[in-house]
DNA sequence: TTCATTGCAAAGCGTTTGCAGTCAC
DNA sequence: GTGACTGCAAACGCTTTGCAATGAA
């Protein structure tokens, strides 16, 4: 599947979420949709607002805290807050398959994927009779 | 080991970090490390003042932020943001055995430890060439 | 037309900082 | 005595809110 065919297959399914629960569907939800699924995979909102004006899609920040809100209710963004930084760190949230984070000393920020933290999640679920909606794993490490 | 045996060795590996860093024995921060192993196993900065101010320990709020992080350098704290809420969680660090947290939508916060955890940290560290200095699972559930 | 959504600016709130006074060393 | 630490209050920065204007349904 290309880019194009990815960034309508979510427009759809944003659209979708926006009508069943019966939210409208702005030109400025769907431009931060598309700056998101095209322009940044990770950001914070302020990284987020520049890329917005400098894209020229109008939108202010009240609209875009607001907006990945919804997003997040609707699945298609994850946010991080990490414990050695004040700001919250958000992703996209398809396409990518589950993954986790290393947190490294120099700020950057690695992906993993790990099939073994499913098992773990399954035993938690039985065991304290709860239903997992989502989890995170963190690594803070130092690169050798 | 009693809670009083609990307190003093505590105090003692305090004391020799600050010791051994430089850094000065202040009454201050000796009050906030007791507060929280004898009153505080979870918190929030608010809530931490709130107990010192209870137990008539005079300190400032200033002082607490910079003491909380004196005493996570030490590794008898440690801090967790959920993304859910944007106050830090903080909780001593010694004497409980290494564990994750599920916190469930209505607040309560439950603290499990799965061994299976382990592998998969020697696996990332091995695999992308990084020594990892902590980590936190988050499991974000409904209660059933 | 109606009322959810937006934009703006102000307010909120947890956290950090500047600085004079204090106290550990 | 020296300078690290404390307390206070002000500042900071991210986020939320109030409200009038806009525009989706």
């Amino acid at each position: 599947m290309d880019n194009e065919a990815k960034i309508s297959r979510v427009k759809k399914l944003f659209l979708d979420f926006l009508d069943k629960k019966g939210y409208r569907k702005t030109r400025e939800r769907l431009s931060i949709l598309e700056v998101i699924y095209e322009h940044k995979k990770h950001f914070s909102m302020d990284s987020l607002y520049e890329v917005m004006v400098e894209k020229n899609f109008r939108v202010s920040r009240a609209t875009i805290y607001n907006t990945i809100e919804v997003l997040r209710e609707c699945g298609l963004v994850r946010k991080h807050q990490f414990d050695n930084q004040n700001q919250a760190f958000y992703e996209r949230n398809y396409f990518d398959k589950q993954h986790d984070h290393i947190i490294c000393d120099n700020g950057e920020v690695i992906e993993f994927c790990d099939p073994r933290i499913q098992p773990i999640k399954d035993s938690v679920e039985k065991l304290f009779n709860v239903e997992i909606t989502s989890h995170a794993l963190y690594f803070y490490a130092k690169k050798k």
